[in-house]
DNA sequence: ATGGTGGTCATACCA
């Protein structure tokens, strides 16, 4: 039995609370990270996700727009929740994990969307993002407590010409910008990070996340962008046993607009 | 160049 953690930008738990216990049933990760959550802490659906098996929670969560959860089988130690930019936004939570002889630390990202202009002078939201990403270099896969790493989550950033439908039509697109992707690399190789999913898929092979609601058919134009991201210490690499990511949940019915992303590694 | 859809909370804001 491998260790198993999936990343999902839900968009209102309790909205799809039974397309996530579907998923659970289904796929049975040990743990689940969810991002956009939209839901105040006194009302998370704790006792649903304890029925299904899942009873160490971890939440961070405000009303209306972003938060974080950490579900898991095992118990969950140490929760952190990281503030960014000086706003009190709920978009971190660590938690630490045992998976067979390693301890795991896993951080869950939700990154700021953005905004529509990328341009730090006339648009506030794209500020934010770029000073998030900028405090996001204090997080380094390896420590030297002895802790494996794990960083999932809405990053919200397609880094590679291959994470998007189409790299010269986005190049202006918020979450494509040269400013984003750079950064957004550079942060991840000083910080240690290696990226799981392209470690396990080539980096020619195109890979999407996230298809936006604004298509009349979003399986046939196909224009998705990888978003959701899964990023771990090099010591990872050596026990990752696959990479799947989800398609056929932006099929479901009532979907979010990001599916699944479940990392299995030989840790047991 | 524009608007397209979906979620929250009640009127626009955010994605």
């Amino acid at each position: 039995m491998p260790f198993s953690v999936a990343t999902w930008n839900i968009n209102s738990v309790r909205l799809r609370l039974d397309l996530v216990l579907q998923f659970l049933r289904d796929y049975q990760p040990d743990m689940l990270c969810l991002q956009e959550t939209k839901c105040p802490d006194d009302l998370f659906p704790r006792e649903a996700f304890h029925m299904a098996g899942y009873e160490h929670i971890e939440i961070s969560g405000q009303k209306g727009y972003h938060g974080v959860a950490t579900i898991s089988r095992r118990p969950l130690t140490e929760p952190a929740r990281v503030g960014f930019c000086n706003i009190a936004d709920c978009r971190h939570l660590s938690t630490i994990v045992t998976a067979g002889s390693k301890r795991l630390r896993i951080h869950n990202f939700y990154v700021p969307a953005g905004g529509d202009e990328p341009d730090p002078a006339i648009n506030p939201k794209f500020a934010h993002k770029l000073g998030f990403l900028e405090e996001m270099k204090a997080m380094n896969a390896v420590y030297g407590d002895g802790h494996a790493s794990l960083l999932v989550g809405d990053l919200n950033i397609a880094p590679l010409e291959t994470d998007v439908w189409s790299h010269k039509q986005l190049l202006k697109v918020v979450s494509h910008t040269p400013i984003e992707t750079e950064t957004f690399e550079a942060l991840r190789k000083n910080g240690g990070w290696s990226d799981l999913m392209r470690h396990y898929i080539p980096p020619h092979e195109k890979i999407y996340t996230w298809w936006s609601y604004r298509a009349a058919d979003w399986a046939a134009a196909d224009r998705g962008r990888r978003l959701d991201h899964i990023w771990g210490s090099p010591d990872l690499e050596n026990d990752l046993a696959s990479i799947t990511i989800l398609r056929e949940a932006r099929g479901w019915d009532r979907p979010s607009d990001h599916v699944p992303v479940i990392a299995r590694f030989n840790l047991d």
